[in-house]
DNA sequence: ACAGGATTAGGTCGGTCGTCCTAGGGGTGT
DNA sequence: ACACCCCTAGGACGACCGACCTAATCCTGT
């Protein structure tokens, strides 16, 4: 892997486990295993690398919705995949939230002009599940995606506070409910 | 106003508006209007102040709650109260989020180990919020209490990322229905 | 073999971080 | 008046921060 993608990859990571302003420069490099002048070559501020970061967590973020797409046969199926992250992620989430809500969190405190980019994934989501509650037929698709989206992020929140995995359990439950529920009476 | 206070009310404000790590001993004494060597008489380290910060905090959320059940003749009241918070704190939060959630997902990722204790304020909205519930009859009151506050989590991530006031009155209004919806019908 | 751009290593700069220390001010009790 | 102690000011420390620079190395095309 060239020595661009690597320092993405290892930055990414240490944004999420341990936050942006607590991630150095020397943090990335040691990870990486380089030396940080080579660093400073391929970035040449923190918030280079940062929106670097920013934008390959946006790809991901779009290959990973057409996957789900690919690979489910309805609308409901898409927005079960969906609640599943909580499946797939439990533990990360569980240590360290959400990686586009906590980032979005800390760059809204920072006043950091890459709050827009950041929030931006979270409009990846919000689109692609209003897209598919519509094709439900659901009345107002974009505030029903924006819910669960609230939802969501309402679930990662508490979920790395408390690490309650009966919580997140009960939480994922009753998403997929009301996810049945939209799919057989949309019109409610 | 006694020094130590006039800090503690100085460094609470700016841990909620620019995150505990991005606010430096200066940048509170400054605030302040204090030399940094009287700040190291009244906190020795960091971890110090943020300990008396959350206390702080903690002992106004024990009031606050207080003050909602002294002004409230029912439970179900008392529960609507919980929810306004998004009414009377709806700039504040589009702002900063929740000062609880944001700072407890901040010391998750800093592995700090203040998180306990300012997960304990989240604890403390969870017991009172479950006392009312158990109150309406609902069967169980500690889950629902997580529910709420999961689903008052959620938006305020979503409102400092968005600033969508549509979708902050969306959701207050489903709250606000839902409590409704416990208080007629607690056995559902 | 050689030139030249791409890449890397490592040192350095000014600034700020948390921490610590000492000297003095200001009030109180004797 | 004097001793005492709470409080304050401000400087100094070692470490680390982001940022920058230069020299050495690698690789590729010719």
């Amino acid at each position: 892997m060239p020595t661009r993608a690597t320092i993405i990859a290892a930055a990414d990571d240490l944004f999420y486990r341990q936050g942006y302003a607590a991630t150095s420069f020397a943090d990335i490099a040691t990870t990486v295993g380089i030396s940080r002048g080579n660093f400073y070559y391929h970035f040449k501020t923190k918030d280079e690398i940062l929106d670097a970061v920013i934008a390959e967590r946006a790809a991901r973020t779009k290959a990973l919705l057409a996957q789900w797409e690919a690979e489910s046969t309805t609308p409901a199926a898409c927005l079960h995949r969906f609640v599943d992250i909580f499946v797939v992620n439990r533990a990360k989430i569980m240590r360290h939230g959400c990686p586009v809500g906590t980032l979005c969190a800390e760059l809204a405190k920072l006043d950091h002009a890459a709050l827009p980019d950041a929030g931006a994934i979270f409009t990846l989501f919000r689109h692609w599940l209003a897209r598919h509650l519509e094709a439900l037929g659901c009345p107002e698709p974009d505030a029903q995606a924006l819910h669960l989206l609230a939802r969501s992020q309402g679930i990662a929140t508490l979920a790395s506070t408390f690490h309650d995995e009966a919580f997140i359990d009960r939480e994922i439950a009753q998403l997929h409910a009301l996810i049945d529920h939209i799919a057989t009476s949309p019109e409610a």
